[in-house]
RNA sequence: CGGAGUGUGGCUCAGUCUGGUAGAGCACCGCGUUCGGGACGCGGGGGUCGCAGGUUCGAAUCCUGCCACUCCGACCA
């Protein structure tokens, strides 16, 4: 992409709104605008990265067995009458009637639709076990919106349910969900914990938080800090074979939010050398609640003895659109946001210092033919915006290399080559330059 | 939802207490000089001061109502 045919509005102040570092930083980055309290616009450079961390997410999904829909925004109030939450749910619900007085709701998760799927098609146990998921914008009405998308009321959420005939293959799928969640979030760059947590509208007994540390997160969390060390499995892990093994390293140090600490459990199984009382950030949370859903809306299948049996289930959601700002919580730094590799909105920036002088012209297209052609997603900076602006906006938007060629350097045969995450800057010819990066 | 604030040009803000012709910096447009870490000079464009009433000769400023947004708390798959 070229910088002077893009639509990047980086802000030079800080906008008054926003008070912690990834809402200040996606406003300034030109990533976000926001419309109304808690609903966002995803500019050209956020959009890159949501759908760089969306595409993660349905990577490791797929993967581990998950397979992909689409449902609606919209849903039918009745749906929710069945399953009794239509009321228990409250104001965090948006209601909405259509022009022929009939009630809807923008959902806030998929439960009663995915199962009324479900059971219109299901009706043996041969076609278990099943996982289905899918990636669509949510709405909770929340009282306090806040922290830009950490805490939108319009989000986009990946949300898998899995269908099994029986409690413990069940928990096998819970199992292939939990590995899927270590993976993914890895992927990003983030270290995500595991910690039990309430499971609360949603129901069931066995649920955990994926939680990211960071100072500025909304819960207080208490864990074994071994966790943070463990290993996350592997790319080639049998998703068809037993996790149990898998998943139980990180089950089996405490770990838990405020909700659920309990303080005499935690002293007797910690050392005390290994607490570690910190603040995060929620980015997934997984649920197993059996027959919650599937009894009251008779979502049967016969058994392998002719009985109808209630599908056991679960649901597992990631906060897509709230990882973007998680990932910046937990990398940046005075100048900017500093993107992992694997999400950032393009690979490597390329600054024309001297647009107009035709020696740099032609190096700077020519590097940027070479990287596009290697898959390197360059963003080439071809304004005539002064130096020290294209240095500081592109620190800003925490780009993972910078290639800087100018009149200068180049007469000397050097360009340079900086890292984002490290500020390491090297000069050397363009060639090697162009064979130092990735891709 | 309880409490506290803020709405003035695209952005950050001053002006409101004490009513009297709407301001600054940045950004933007033109010309020129510049150009290796957010340049400088000269000239210029842009605001029904959140909305609606009211008081007044006169309202960004005082009064009333409403709306939006922000912060603290409660709430929060």
């Amino acid at each position: 992409m070229r910088l002077s045919r893009y639509f990047l509005p980086v802000l030079k102040e800080t906008p008054a709104e926003a008070q912690i570092a990834s809402h200040r930083l996606m406003l300034r980055a030109g990533m976000l605008r926001q419309e109304a309290a808690g609903i966002y616009a995803w500019l050209p450079l956020g959009y890159r990265v949501l759908r760089k961390i969306e595409q993660i997410v349905r990577e490791e999904m797929d993967r581990a067995g998950a397979i992909e829909l689409l449902m609606p925004t919209l849903q039918l109030a009745d749906l929710w009458r069945e399953s009794g939450r239509y009321d228990d749910y409250g104001a965090e619900m948006l209601r909405i009637t259509d022009r022929h007085e009939r009630e809807l709701l923008f959902g806030p998760t998929n439960e009663e639709m995915i199962t009324e799927i479900f059971r219109a098609y299901a009706r043996s146990y041969r076609e278990l076990p099943k996982n289905l998921y899918h990636i669509q914008w949510k709405f909770r009405d929340e009282q306090r919106p806040r922290f830009g998308v950490m805490r939108g009321r319009e989000f986009l959420m990946k949300d898998a349910y899995s269908f099994d005939l029986t409690a413990e293959a069940g928990r096998a799928s819970y199992n292939q969900m939990f590995v899927a969640y270590l993976r993914l979030f890895e992927r990003m760059g983030l270290k995500a914990i595991p910690m039990q947590a309430e499971s609360g509208p949603i129901g069931g007994e066995l649920s955990h938080e994926f939680i990211v540390l960071a100072e500025t997160g909304e819960s207080a969390v208490f864990l074994d800090r071994r966790l943070l060390d463990l290993p996350i499995p592997g790319e080639a892990t049998d998703y068809g074979g037993d996790l149990e093994g898998v998943i139980a390293p990180w089950t089996s140090h405490y770990a838990a939010t405020e909700d659920v600490h309990d303080a005499a459990r935690y002293e007797r199984e910690t050392d005390p050398a290994d607490r570690l009382t910190a603040r995060g950030i929620e980015v997934g949370q997984t649920f197993f609640f059996g027959d919650k859903y599937s009894l009251p809306m008779k979502a049967l299948v016969q058994g392998p003895d002719g009985a109808a049996v209630a599908v056991q289930m679960g649901s597992y959601g990631v906060g897509v659109s709230r990882l973007v700002g998680a990932i910046i919580e937990a990398s940046h730094d005075e100048a900017g946001i500093i993107w992992p590799d694997s999400v950032a909105p393009f690979g490597v920036g390329i600054v024309n210092l001297r647009p107009g002088d035709e020696a740099v012209d032609a190096a700077c297209e020519g590097a940027y033919v070479a990287l596009t052609a290697a898959g390197m997603e360059p963003l080439l900076d071809d304004t005539d915006e002064r130096p020290g602006g294209k240095f500081a906006s592109m620190d800003l938007i925490g780009l993972p290399w910078q290639l800087i060629i100018g009149p200068r350097g180049l007469a000397e045969g050097q360009v340079e080559l900086k890292r984002r995450a490290t500020g390491e800057r090297r000069r050397l010819p363009l060639e090697e330059a162009l064979q130092a990066l990735p891709g």
